[in-house]
DNA sequence: TGACAACTGACATAAACTTGTCAGGAGTGC
DNA sequence: GCACTCCTGACAAGTTTATGTCAGTTGTCA
């Protein structure tokens, strides 16, 4: 019954946001099997997936399978898309350096400077908005190096703890960074591995960019 | 002992801030009188609202006193800030609405303009940046059109649920939204109370625009 | 110095949460 | 019809969390 870790489940869904991400459809039994949880538990994480906004689609008889969800329609304001904005804004505000936070909180006054015809008694509205979640902390410590390490196009030294506890080093090409069920990702070209590889941000331990330089080819991109 | 209950401890945070919105110095003791809490809880939620961001100073021998925290000196923006800022306006883009669609865009042309070379290729490795937490879910379903409502300082009528379970349906004038500790809150004139309230946003039933207009007078303003 | 009140840690207890098991319902394809 | 699979509800057992109580420490002010 319950055997229970600290972040086991953040680690299962993680896992299975990857596992689905591979493509092809996904029965809930292999899932469980390959995840060594019940079959119950999927159907209650994958409910928590949809649940977060992952595009994940099951059809009985079939199984499961992660439509592309590139698709966004140019809809006007939803609550969600609202309360994606504000949360977005929130995780920002964590990020964890004053610098980071210092720009999230100043955002808000910003925009609402440029906000066009809605006048001045939102900007007065939004000043006041606190911007809790304390939780990640120190997650994206990395953040703001991978991301001009991407825009570089430069290689990065990484020491990372894997999921089962082991520490490499490694030098890696950062491609990418995705948000995705709670979690930060990195998606590079590992030159350990030689491969393309997916970083959880909250298990690297420190990251360090290189001098050197990289160019992102068919065999080593993100198109390949 | 621990007697809990689903929601007990956003409700009592909640009312935590408006305690200390109020003004003026609270001791720990009073305030978990007045919360019906021990004090060792009232110092775990203060520490919870601090690590949320919430300007609360405590000094030893005196109480509790909330910081106005109006702070924002205007310093250029350093490089953290940048990706702070870039991060925020990929989250926009995604997720905006025209409005802050069009902020967002204004944004960042001032950013590019301001920045020699760097801007582009960093704002796309962003763009597949997913925005999930679904959790608050509805809570923010009215929150547009409170918005709106503030902005063209047009009256709603809102079928409200008190906290202690009542259901009521008032006429308002809103003032301000804030996003405080996890939960939305609605300053607004209750012209059935004929008085400043705060509604929280994940208690209202409906809420629907009127076209009566109102003015926001130093009687029933913020600044009153 | 002493009074005061913010803090911190440790422990016990009760509530809440997570998971597994079981049972059954419902859609899809043969 | 049947097989397959998603999906849901309910319950039990284990784990985690929240809170209260107790003890002690530390900073501030008179």
């Amino acid at each position: 019954m319950g055997k229970q870790s600290i972040h086991q489940r953040a680690d299962r869904l993680f896992e299975l946001m990857r596992l689905l991400r591979g493509g092809g459809v996904h029965r809930a039994e292999d899932l469980a099997a390959r995840l060594e949880v019940s079959v119950r538990t999927i159907y209650r994480d994958v409910a928590r997936l949809e649940a977060s906004g992952v595009a994940v689609s099951g059809t009985r008889g079939t199984g499961y399978v992660l439509r592309d969800e590139m698709t966004l329609p140019p809809l006007s304001l939803s609550a969600e898309e609202i309360e994606a904005l504000n949360l977005g804004l929130a995780v920002l505000s964590e990020a964890g350096d004053d610098g980071l936070r210092r720009a999230a909180g100043s955002l808000a006054g910003k925009i609402d400077d440029a906000l066009p015809a809605e006048g001045l008694a939102q900007r007065d509205a939004w000043k006041t908005a606190f911007v809790p979640f304390a939780d990640a902390g120190r997650t994206l410590a990395h953040l703001p190096l991978l991301r001009s390490a991407i825009a570089a196009k430069q290689k990065v030294a990484l020491t990372y703890t894997g999921p089962s506890g082991d520490v490499t080093r490694r030098v890696i090409r950062p491609l990418r960074t995705d948000y995705v069920a709670r979690s930060w990702t990195l998606t590079a070209w590992c030159e350990l591995r030689n491969d393309i590889r997916e970083f959880r941000l909250d298990l690297i331990e420190s990251a360090e960019a290189l001098p050197e330089l990289f160019v992102e080819d068919s065999g080593t991109g993100l198109h390949s």
